[in-house]
RNA sequence: GCCCGGGUGGCGGAAUGGCAGACGCGGCGGAUUCAAAAUCCGCUGUCCGAAAGGGCGUGUGGGUUCGACUCCCACCCCGGGCACCA
């Protein structure tokens, strides 16, 4: 899911960095190497003790005891990663490092704590990767996935191993094709707004309580056209529709995965809308769903607000509107505004300009069709080109004037969204003011604008229908007028002296309806998900054909559907630009594959396998559900377990729809991955799966990790490690380069791999130093130089409490001096509340401030050092567990309890006061805690330099503000 | 064009109405060393000043307030998302 360029090279760890070890360096200094034996020996300590395993209340991985010893449940998740061929570099385990911390911070805080990694490994990538290379991409993505665990492992990460799955491994794809087969097995009831089992909706056609199209009944249909009725229904069915043909990928893809630029997502190639036979998800059934629940998340509103575009549902009407070639249906969300129609619009594509357009305008017709089609190549980036269009010469009626108003066509409808045509309102939409400025088309204004309108664009104001000195349309608020048809038509519809545009929306539907000349409708721009993929590292369909062609699908004995092995992996790709061609699958060639004899209930038969695979968001969509229950061969998980880690906590809000408790991940899975988890999670709640209804309650999108990035004169990037900066410029091999900020990553040739960083300084070094940069949700450069700064934090820990040169332990048993213990407990009260909120930046500051006060005593109190420990050891876990080991504890610090504040310690019984005069800080002055405002201002007035600034004025005012400050106002 | 973020020392950042620059890097000075690295100690926004102290300072201009990085209004710049969506 989260992408890694692909390369390969499987690094062995380096030897670690000789340059801090000298012969007079002490023996027992916390260094590179020192780092490295402690982190590996506590790793291994983990691992055997199986620290990190969580319990279960049910099924396989229940235990009862340590249930017990648990509290309340907390599920922690990353957006797992895509096994690239590269490996890590240090920006991936960002949220990753977040994500362990707050684990830890929890587990020692008593919840139950849910923490494990997958893998997302099938996909484009990975298959591209193994062509390039030859090899299977069984074999290649095996190899990368064993190489990321293991860096990830190196880093200390506290999963749940158990609990790890590949979303590649039959035993977990057998589910994936086991929940595409519920979805296809399903139907979305529109008047209980669920989804519902396709047996319901058999047997109501069955039992004639729902009529077929034609109305014959149910058992006079053939089973191909049962098939095809029921794929009408069905929320996964295969359709024949206009979809993104990228023959450079030699696949379709997805709407979400076309760019603005109309080109591939992944490869930039350009994509093709045509006409082809696909799997499609009916997920626009869920898009008032999908858009109401998200009032419900804890998400920010940047990634809602995308959501919601996505979606982008508008309310308004169609209409109809009565020509020579019948209805011409528009949409509008001003229907209101009808009475401004003064003319239409169509796409130039749309199926009744023919009909409509007279002979002496067939010429110009047919030449701008064709130039607006040559257009469609061309970049679409140009918004501000200005309208063009030609009148077809065919009249429509306007429906509450009764007036023939012209139809015209032009490029700035589309045919893709609404209904390919408008009814244009010169008055009241810039597009159609324009447009009918250019053409010297009618604008009478129907809604009387504002004085401050005309006074803000500096004209005099008009009233009755004159426009002419207007710059623009007028759009929002104002009073209706020409809105009447009394006069007109002898009609019964009046909008004038109506001044608010929903009271005109309602009033104009009703009469619409009434008259059957329209009615209040919804439009999304959401499509269904074109779900079929012509390549082949993905999960085949766990359908069949018939000789009818009516796909089957398998039953649970014949899941999984194992991908067939094959040399020939390959996808057909094409021309990029050759629109015209056709995708074939690479499962098309095993013909030995894709016939079988089955028998699905009445007899053995032949039957024709789907050769499609999945999309690669398919195994995203499920598999925090898997890490519930990763060995459950009955169901994809257990329906207690799922409640027990996902349920709804309606004791926390009413509307808690359960799901994920932290969602840790970048942004750019806005509109993909987060859209399809929640549908499919959506269709398994209505179908009683789960017992949530959203997958993923709080979502915190951590930011990037940036590197500074150089160009050659070429334009090509060059080793960013091998360039130099002197007088002011950048230089590559004595050449001129130029420098730009980028993502860290291969293809920009400036990736830094975490296995340096273990070498250089220990994974405790560089989880702290990612964690120190700023804020988790913040991009950040990444500069190899400022890691020191948190090695030699390290250092100076464990200097305070370790001898360097006998490694004795030299923490004494005096309690702290009264400052030392009111800074500690300062300091576990703010580490504790950063990181509830996941401000370990701010947290680990606190902390080097405590450390520092802590070096310049004499020596450092046990209970101090152990405090100390506690805190440090979710941020740096390997260094905490050898000190807390050292400081005589038989067992790991992972349940021992986080340090509680004092609050007696919390307040000061003096404390120290700036004093301002007229806003500026002047002097302090140190007061009891419980000084009275009096006190306070006659020593504020007494502290010299006060006095002196004052300069004997008296003071107007004095602003005590208790325990912070004192303002002289003079 | 519309919608989100954001603009603070040489750099990453802290402070969300109350002492601007916590913490870290870098820099400067010192200790240690034959020397260096590493480590340790001190200083480090800027200008004036020997110092005490003072002036200026959070993108720009205004406003609210005893007091503004923080709130309000207008504008500039940077990053991201959406975009003939009817």
């Amino acid at each position: 899911m989260a992408d890694t360029t692909t390369a390969a090279t499987d690094q062995a760890v380096p030897a670690t960095d000789a340059r801090t070890e000298t012969d007079d360096t002490p023996p027992h200094r916390y260094n590179a190497a020192l780092a490295q034996d402690i982190e590996l020996k506590w790793q291994r300590y983990w691992d055997e003790h199986a620290m990190f395993e969580t319990p279960n209340p049910s099924g396989p991985l229940a235990d009862p005891e340590r249930m017990a010893d648990r509290g309340e449940k907390l599920f922690v998740l990353d957006m797992f990663p895509y096994p690239s061929g590269s490996g890590l570099h240090v920006g991936h385990p960002l949220g990753y490092i977040g994500t362990d911390i707050y684990s830890r911070f929890q587990r020692m805080r008593g919840r139950n704590v849910l923490y494990s990694m997958g893998f997302d490994a099938f996909g484009l990538p990975a298959e591209q990767y193994a062509v390039q290379t030859g090899q299977h991409p069984a074999i290649t993505t095996a190899e990368n996935v064993a190489n990321m665990r293991r860096q990830l492992h190196r880093l200390g990460l506290s999963h749940d191993r158990r609990r790890s799955i590949e979303t590649t491994d039959p035993d977990y794809y057998r589910w994936t094709q086991w929940i595409f087969r519920t979805i296809f097995d399903a139907w979305y009831d529109t008047e209980a707004d669920k989804a519902r089992p396709i047996s319901e909706l058999i047997q109501q056609f069955a039992k004639g309580k729902r009529a077929t199209p034609d109305g014959r009944p149910w058992a006079d249909l053939t089973a191909a056209e049962q098939g095809d009725v029921l794929a009408g229904y069905r929320l996964a069915y295969v359709s024949d529709a206009p979809v993104n043909w990228c023959p450079g990928l030699g696949t379709v893809v997805a709407n979400e995965e076309v760019t603005a630029d109309g080109r591939s997502d992944r490869g930039n190639f350009p994509v093709f809308k045509r006409n082809m036979r696909q799997w499609m998800m009916r997920i626009t059934a869920y898009a008032d769903r999908l858009l109401d629940d998200l009032d419900a998340l804890d998400w920010t509103d940047a990634i809602k607000t995308m959501q919601r575009n996505w979606i982008g549902r508008s309310e308004g009407a169609t209409v109809h509107f009565p020509s020579a070639a019948g209805p011409i249906t528009v949409f509008t969300t001003r229907p209101d505004t009808l009475f401004g129609a003064t003319f239409m619009v169509l796409a130039p594509e749309h199926p009744l300009v023919d009909e409509l357009t007279t002979p002496d305008q067939a010429e110009a017709v047919a030449a701008y069709r064709k130039a607006a089609a040559a257009k469609k190549e061309m970049d679409r980036t140009d918004d501000t080109r200005e309208k063009t269009g030609v009148p077809i010469g065919g009249t429509a009626t306007n429906p509450v004037t009764g007036e023939d108003i012209p139809v015209w066509i032009a490029d700035y409808v589309l045919m893709g969204y609404g209904t390919g045509a408008i009814m244009a309102v010169p008055c009241g939409d810039q597009r159609d003011f324009e447009f009918a400025r250019k053409y010297d088309l009618a604008i009478p204004a129907i809604q009387q604008p504002p004085e401050a309108w005309f006074a803000a664009h500096g004209i005099e104001p008009t009233s009755g229908a004159d426009t002419s000195s207007w710059p623009e349309a007028y759009i929002g608020d104002a009073p209706y007028i020409n809105s009447s048809n009394t006069a007109l038509l002898n009609g019964d519809l009046d909008l004038n002296g109506i001044s608010d545009v929903a009271e005109g929306v309602t009033a104009i539907n009703e009469w619409l309806e009434a008259n059957e000349l329209g009615e209040a409708t919804v439009t999304y721009k959401l499509r269904d998900w074109l779900f079929s993929r012509q390549r082949y590292w993905g999960e085949p369909f766990p359908i069949v054909y018939d000789d009818d062609g009516v796909p089957h699908a398998l039953p649970d004995d014949l899941l999984p559907v194992e991908l067939p092995e094959t040399d020939s992996f390959s996808p057909r790709t094409f021309d990029p630009d050759d629109a015209g061609s056709n995708p074939e699958s690479p499962l098309d060639r095993l013909g030995d594959w894709v016939t079988v004899e089955l028998d699905l209930g009445d007899g053995k038969k032949a039957y024709r396998r789907d050769t499609n695979v999945m999309p690669q968001w398919a195994g995203s969509c499920w598999y925090e559900l898997r890490y519930l229950d990763p060995t459950n061969d009955k169901r994809f998980v257990d329906p207690e377990v799922e409640e027990y880690w996902m349920g709804p906590r309606t004791d926390v809000r009413p509307d808690h729809p359960g799901g994920v408790d932290l969602y840790v991940g970048g942004v750019e899975h806005a509109v993909l991955h987060l859209l399809y988890a929640r549908f499919w999670h959506k269709v398994l709640y209505d179908l009683g799966h789960v017992s949530s209804w959203e997958p993923y309650v709080r979502l915190f999108n951590q930011g990037y990790i940036l590197a500074d990035a150089y160009k050659d004169e070429r334009e090509i990037y060059v080793d960013a490690f091998a360039v130099e900066e002197r007088d002011g410029g950048f230089y590559f091999e004595g050449e001129p380069v130029t420098r730009e900020w980028g993502k860290m990553g291969k293809s920009l040739k400036n990736a830094v791999s975490p296995d340096d960083m273990y070498a250089q300084y220990g994974a405790d070094t560089l989880r702290l130093y990612e964690m120190s940069m700023g804020p988790l949700d913040q991009s950040r450069p990444w500069e190899t130089r400022d890691v020191v700064g948190m090695y030699r934090f390290l250092q100076r820990f464990w200097r305070n409490a370790v001898d360097e040169d006998t490694g004795e332990l030299t923490v004494v048993d005096n309690e702290p001096d009264n400052e030392t213990a009111r800074l500690l407990h300062r300091t576990i009260d703010a580490v504790t509340t950063e990181c509830e909120e996941l401000r370990f930046n701010t947290a680990i500051a606190k902390l080097i401030e405590l450390n520092n006060h802590v070096t310049k005593l004499d020596a450092a109190p046990r209970s101090v050092i152990q405090a100390m420990t506690l805190m440090v050891a979710p941020f740096a876990p390997h260094i905490g567990e050898e000190l807390w080991s050292r400081l005589g504890h038989e067992d790991s610090l992972t349940y021992v309890p986080f340090p509680t504040a004092d609050p007696a310690l919390l307040v000061d019984d003096q404390v120290e006061l700036a004093v301002q005069v007229n806003g500026k800080v002047r002097g302090r002055v140190t007061v009891a805690a419980d000084a009275d405002d009096a006190t306070i201002t006659a020593l504020a007035l007494a502290e010299e330099n006060v006095a002196r600034t004052l300069d004997g004025k008296a003071p107007k005012k004095v602003i005590v503000i208790p325990g912070r400050m004192v303002n002289i106002v003079a």
